[in-house]
DNA sequence: GGGTCGTTGGTGACAATGTCACTGAGGCGC
DNA sequence: GCGCCTCAGTGACATTGTCACCAACGACCC
């Protein structure tokens, strides 16, 4: 599963990359054509740091596998994740922001394996002044990414930490409610306290509503939880 | 101060406002021109809710003067604010957001009386579309507001409470070091309650760093102000 | 003047969350 | 087994948020 961490020249023969990007196929064969021409495809392994303090990425990415996660690193030592970049997206806007403002304090770790096109920046610019619809799916992306932040900022100012890691593990869990990972990770997540995380599990576990045991928690009561999370 | 309401012609006899605009001087004139000849301005008064739930502009606005106050409007009843937009930035992102996205709880209020340029939404992406200058503009925009958010981010969930306050009330006040506030508009400004505000300045008050009065705020001590907010 | 009302700020009790220091349990290599 | 590291549990305490209530002030009317 974990391929290798080259840069592959496409090769043109097999279904092209746009048409299976939601939100590029639309595109008009001549920008797609220059997409494809300009641009190449790079594969690297889970846990590569994307980019982070004194580490800019020169291209623009768009992700075809996988998942990068966005965390901000504070000077106090703690970490909380900004967001999370799937398939189908693309790092425009991280990658446009660390270009402009060298003191961020944001990494961008890939937390699968991750295949993606890298777009160098001419083209991308080249793109955007081209294409409208090129100019809708890079606004789109942005605006996401900001109304997303927003709602960030009033979860992390607002919301009940019973309430917010209660949606974290709906959404992290899997098919069977099974999430491997540990306190300590939960907690970058919220962006608390590890102790905060076990003693909200031991209340959570105390009604039934999940079962724990060492780096893994089992969603037992996925109802009861929604219901947590809906009723604020 | 407090001009008219209504949208007024651009006459052209004046110093055109794209050359007091720090980011369009540079663009090429012919940019320039469709952006005068496309565009008008308006003037809103102070205390105007410019966007909100349910009220999207149809304009993209470049402030000429002024500033307009931007803030998450929490379910819970509780607000935050956000930023500001001054005089020489533009709405851009904002309005872009509140246009992809209906279900947004964010407010933008004119915190001044207001004059901005009205930029349709058409002019815009062609603007974006033509011109390089144009284009590295918006993006700049776009990339310093996330990096913002991310910073903001940061703060709300790992600052502490005292040096937040301590950097809005640096950050509010006049060159005498008054404040023309109440608890409750600084409670706002950090998304908090305003008994800690109350609670906080009071500390201050204790330490003779602030001097209160009804709806006003005198810093007396900067230094030490500066001191605690820089040794976090 | 006196009365009424909304705004502003103060207070105490309590709940929720963050911080710190420490403990022990589990897993892994040797 | 033994040592070592990661992971989780615990209690004491500080900080922050919530709630209910009250007092002071200013604006307004009579």
């Amino acid at each position: 599963m974990r391929g290798g961490c080259g840069v592959r020249a496409m090769t043109g023969r097999e279904t092209p990359w746009v048409e299976r990007f939601p939100g590029l196929s639309r595109l008009a064969q001549e920008t797609k054509d220059l997409l494809l021409s300009k641009s190449s495809i790079v594969e690297v392994p889970s846990g590569t740091v994307i980019f982070g303090p004194g580490k800019s990425p020169e291209n623009m990415l768009f992700l075809l596998e996988g998942t990068v996660r966005v965390q901000q690193v504070s000077d106090t030592g703690r970490e909380i994740v900004l967001y999370r970049i799937h398939s189908g997206e693309s790092c425009v806007l991280t990658t446009a922001c660390l270009l402009a403002y060298e003191d961020y304090a944001a990494e961008g770790i890939a937390e699968t394996a991750v295949r993606a096109v890298a777009v160098p920046r001419k083209v991308f610019d080249d793109l955007v002044g081209q294409s409208k619809a090129f100019r809708d799916f890079v606004f789109a992306a942005f605006s996401k990414r900001i109304t997303d932040l927003f709602l960030m900022v009033d979860e992390v100012a607002f919301q009940r930490m019973d309430v917010r890691l209660g949606q974290r593990l709906l959404a992290l869990a899997d098919a069977a409610g099974a999430i491997a990972t540990t306190h300590q990770k939960l907690s970058v997540e919220l962006g608390t306290a590890r102790e905060v995380v076990s003693r909200q599990l031991q209340e959570f576990q105390r009604r039934g509503w999940v079962q724990q045991s060492r780096g893994k928690v089992r969603i037992c009561d996925r109802r009861a939880l929604e219901n947590l999370v809906e009723h604020h």
